[in-house]
DNA sequence: TTGTATGCGTTATCAT
DNA sequence: ATGATAACGCATACAA
């Protein structure tokens, strides 16, 4: 082990002049032993500084106490921060988390996945796309698991996400306000369930303002950065320009702000945009991104939680809790120029 | 445990009908079991979908495949691009990564100790000012551990780190080659070490290009936005004023940015500014900031590398690695305005 | 209220 | 080359 010298309950229960047994009900249900042995017991860890071995308590209760939490990137700052809400739950009720990163390799979903069958983790919290795919008979060999974002493996999994239809309303919602009505949404081909979802939002929105479809522009980009000046490109090969562009995230809506100002517009005297996500960069970009930022840290907060729930019950806990984001204004939204 | 229906030794050895412990060896030592044993355990472990149960093996084996990580805060997205060295590093030997943040909560650095002490650590990656002082009687309790960015407990334990003297005389070589001779540096009173070599960067710079110390401007802030901007004004109170200002941090910088052109100061124009850290934002502050990176990634790697030096032997390792950063030149520093 | 004894799944020692 | 068995440290069923 670690510590070679490290006291084990059998030091506890020699000093203690009790058997093994009372020690270990004198930690774990104090109530069952006298008074007078539980001092006992208790001086005699202080002097020794004895503390569990973890690993001896799990083999023998048939569990562990860590969760293992995968995500494609760790270095991505959008994780990092749910990675707050999740270390903070499982802390506070004596669990340790290991995390995992596959970069998108699926041979490294494996490794995981065989390091999930050698009993080291209760729990399971699963990021988009961490899986791969075509393993959906390992579902049934998983412990309990809460996906966050997306639905994992077709719904098999309870998630934890974001309302993007609600966010990207509120989005298009201050555009409205702002008098635009000429609004076009670049969506993101790739992260397709986020995707249509936002851009339902959009048109739940132009829907309930009465913009008709005639006036709506729909492109499609791939959440880059590049991809954003790409579909403004497309804009511009149009014969109307929308007022405002409403992107899929931040990343699209730089490309954006860089292509229109590399063009001598001005956002937002010249064109209004808005981004979805708020990333760290979102409020020093020139000029400050009005955006919708993701509950990062009410997320991982909400998956321990329900993580938890499925580890207590083995019932049916729900199966979709969606967050609903916040509006950020900042900058890059104005009243569009007048014609 | 997780998965209360999967195989153990004993289902592979009765379906290959030989002894767990030709099973155990087939594993571990397949030269010391015969040809035909081996395939019979190969097939039996292939049909039962036997995997190790690594709780039972550490148990036995007296250690953990865990290293604990620990760290202020683990939303920082300096730490997170740490952790992905540290995790690629770990994964590739077998071992996972088990993390923690403090919150500078000295309580929960203690708890974490009891964890250490519950044998789930076969190691530790101890992230600056994260242990709680006072209680450096812990060292000797401690397992193999690695400090990352700062030394532990006074050197009591190797750590891995970045050369800010070198970092920072990159930075002000920049600014002296541009012509720049009036240079202030802003530090940190609160990142003391840091601070510390890095404005040691900068007087060695100075000195090698034969600056008098009369034309040298040294002020302290605390590593903040704010801090930064504080000590802009506490420059423009002064009879003269430098040319150019290099920053303990990226923060600071942007504060001292963002305060030049409220003055209506243009950067690199007027005042040219550098940073240090290379922040996420730095890309996209304006103007992009040229400042000094991190070698995040280089840091988590070489860290865990160290750590599992200190495994295999006991013997004494390096006790600091310094890792060079490099300078990134962006867009926030020109020549000096002829005056 | 307390103690004895068993087993969790391994690995390793010692026989055979 | 293989098997029987002890031990890792703990929690609990059962006995006292």
């Amino acid at each position: 082990m670690s510590n070679p010298n490290s006291a084990t309950i059998e030091d506890v229960a020699r000093l203690a002049e009790v058997s093994i047994a009372t020690v270990s009900r004198a930690i774990h249900s104090p109530e069952k032993v006298a008074k007078s042995t539980r001092q006992k017991v208790n001086q005699a860890i202080a002097i020794t500084g004895y503390t569990t071995n973890a690993l001896a308590r799990n083999l023998r209760l048939g569990r562990s106490n860590m969760i293992l939490v995968i995500a494609p990137d760790i270095g991505d700052p959008n994780f990092s921060s749910i990675l707050v809400g999740l270390e903070n739950e499982a802390r506070a009720r004596g669990y340790g988390i290991l995390i995992g990163h596959t970069q998108n390799d699926a041979q490294l979903g494996l490794e995981y996945l065989k390091f999930i069958n050698s009993n080291q983790a209760a729990g399971l919290i699963l990021f988009t796309g961490v899986l791969p795919y075509g393993h959906q008979d390992m579902v049934a060999n998983l412990p309990p698991s809460v996906g966050v974002f997306e639905p994992v493996f077709n719904g098999g999994i309870p998630y934890v996400g974001v309302d993007d239809v609600a966010g990207a309303r509120k989005a298009v919602d201050l555009l409205l306000s702002q008098g635009h009505r000429r609004i076009a949404f670049i969506g993101d081909a790739r992260n397709r369930l986020a995707s249509r979802r936002r851009r339902q939002g959009y048109s739940e929105g132009m829907d309930a303002a009465g913009v008709p479809e005639s006036q709506r522009i729909i492109l499609d980009g791939d959440g880059t950065v590049e991809s954003g000046r790409l579909a403004l490109e497309q804009l511009f090969m149009r014969d109307t320009l929308p007022t405002a562009m409403m992107c899929v995230n931040d990343l699209t809506a730089v490309g954006v702000i860089t292509g229109l100002s590399a063009r001598g517009y001005s956002v937002p005297a010249d064109f209004s945009v808005t981004g979805f996500d708020d990333v760290p960069q979102a409020g020093f970009l020139s000029p400050p991104l009005t955006t919708i930022r993701q509950p990062r840290s009410a997320i991982g907060k909400k998956a321990m939680t329900l993580l938890f729930d499925l580890l207590a019950n083995t019932e049916g806990a729900e199966t979709e809790i969606l967050l609903v984001p916040d509006l950020v204004v900042r900058e890059s939204v104005g009243p569009p120029r007048p014609q």
